[in-house]
DNA sequence: TACCAATGTGTGAACGTGCACACAGTAGGA
DNA sequence: TCCTACTGTGTGCACGTTCACACATTGGTA
């Protein structure tokens, strides 16, 4: 494994040598500062004749500084495939950081040898900063950040959240309770719900928020907990549901996938909605209206999610000074025909 | 806009020092070389009780080499979160650049902004290589890539790419023309077809096997251009479709996403699938299951296509030379109900 | 004349790392 | 005894950049 090294590229001692000047006034012309026109422009015609351009690594060094935020997608397999907010939040932040010249880097985390992998990377220099989405309880990744002191935002935050970092997100449980009230006061009494990612703040909070609306009509007995938001999940979460109950009139599920999922499981059972059975779910992600019927569900607004998250990581880098906590970004209720 | 810089942290002078060696014993003990057992035990005890990490960005200057790899996703916006293929080509990529122990950043190009930002990048040294995603004619990092000698693979690839660039696809043209020959084999004699991206390769080649496979029965009337892969696109162009020809019988969509969308117009219109109209799609994605019907597509082996771009990156990495021209991944197809 | 400010340029040092080299001590064989 | 091989350690330099400083020239003012 003998890697040859890349072949030898211009550096700014070069084109201060065919411009015939010293590096000092080269990178000043890069950078700013006093430089004659005449000088100004040999180094320009150099530097285009040449093709230079800049070794960011070794400015990184000296700076101490990349210019590069991460963007950390602590995803297991289906939910990046399957989640669209993901690209969503992803988008927003990029937005936002490429209006500040900023490059966002982003890096999947799948397995183990990927956790150890991004901590290196994190730690290294080559970022300045992280934007975290969907850490769940206890990652390693939130205690090398937090060990290092990097500035860093959370999109959702993770129980055991070290309060010193900030966080972006949506309030889950008022969301659930607000769809959930709805759902119910269209008289509907046996109401059930797909639970998943119960090892996150947003699977957590979603299923409070149920609970806290159905108050003395709670029924523990039609929570049904499935691993991931997925569509897979769905079917089998609403199978189990109506093995558990067939009597149910109404489902929270808790992403849209989810109750695509559980469509697909109803219209198995012969069941109509929102006829036999009200479905609602939680997201407003493409699957929503490309159900039949359209999804009634909380609109997420995963963009602004992303921008904001960016906002915080940037004003950290410019030095200011976060009071802890996070804000909560407003999610307006989209009825449409499942229920 | 001052910036402060971050605090001092841990270098190896400064485990030196703790543990009363030299530099160059510390430098031996993370990169291998003669170390009596009681000065590593001291060293590591040293870096475990400072928690030194070592500084990627000097690293990467002197070494020349970051042990990272940039996926660059040239995408628009809506394609970015209706493409389903691309997470998958994502994962794939970082689990065969994860076993090579290299890390995967992927940059994601919007703007014009973001295409001048990542070219920095690209050149900077941060990365010693690229994967590039759906890149279109002439677009500006393809130059920026070939300029650099930046070691590169595309997946796709753009009908003027640089020869000396390897690339990994798959056959778009024959896969198209099989898909169609088998919905014509059907009985199916107003067959048309929803073209999309018709400034990528992948949507020429469709278009063109597509053509191949109906002959004398082709009627350039009956195709319907639509600018992306996209769900909305797909609802358009069929409504434009069945406009045109309210004879259709059969479909040919340029992806899934499309074939969805046209399933929503037929369903308008009051056609049933595959009664009056056959449908078929390109692509095998999370689409092809969840509509109604399932759809008949061409499975695109989306995680290959990653794994594969990387190896051929790795393999520049380690000097190899790689002979021009790309490959190409089989696509069987799979049968359901939409067709 | 002497002084200061403004403009323009060159030089040395430093960022943190890895590697080549020099050097020291020990052991074994001719 | 001398030469060589092996193990272990310290030092100087280079990677390419930016910044602080020194220095030079000009013109205006006390």
């Amino acid at each position: 494994m003998s890697r040859p090294k890349p072949q030898k590229r211009a550096t700014v001692h070069d084109i201060a040598a065919a411009a015939g000047v010293s590096r000092g006034t080269v990178s000043r012309v890069l950078n700013g500062g006093y430089v004659s026109a005449e000088a100004r422009a040999a180094i320009e015609a150099a530097i285009t004749e040449v093709g230079y351009v800049p070794n960011n690594a070794a400015r990184a060094l000296k700076m101490r500084r990349s210019q590069a935020v991460a963007f950390v997608a602590l995803e297991p397999h289906s939910l990046f495939l399957d989640d669209p907010n993901i690209g969503s939040i992803m988008l927003g932040a990029n937005a936002a950081l490429s209006l500040a010249d900023h490059q966002m880097v982003s890096l999947v985390v799948e397995s183990a040898r990927d956790t150890e992998r991004v901590a290196r990377y994190l730690s290294g220099g080559f970022v300045d900063g992280a934007i975290v989405v969907s850490a769940r309880t206890r990652d390693p990744i939130i205690r090398v950040i937090s060990d290092l002191a990097l500035p860093a935002a959370f999109v959702g935050h993770p129980p055991d959240l070290d309060q010193s970092i900030p966080f972006v997100g949506i309030d889950n449980a008022g969301s659930a309770r607000a769809i959930t009230t709805r759902l119910r006061s269209g008289g509907r009494r046996r109401i059930g719900m797909i639970a998943a990612a119960l090892d996150r703040d947003s699977g957590i909070d979603r299923l409070n928020g149920f609970r806290e609306a159905l108050g003395s009509l709670f029924d523990a007995d039609l929570v049904v907990e499935v691993p991931h938001y997925d569509y897979g999940s769905g079917v089998k979460g609403m199978r189990e549901l109506l093995q558990r109950d067939s009597g149910v009139d109404g489902v929270f599920a808790a992403s849209d996938a989810i109750a695509a999922g559980a469509l697909e499981a109803l219209r198995e059972a012969g069941r109509s909605v929102p006829g036999d059975v009200g479905v609602v779910g939680f997201d407003d992600s493409t699957w929503a209206v490309r159900c039949q019927p359209t999804l009634s569900t909380v609109h997420q607004p995963a963009k602004e999610l992303g921008s904001c998250a960016a906002q915080l990581v940037l004003r950290q880098l410019n030095g200011e000074h976060l009071e802890p906590g996070g804000q909560l970004l407003p999610t307006p209720i989209v009825w449409r025909d499942s229920a």
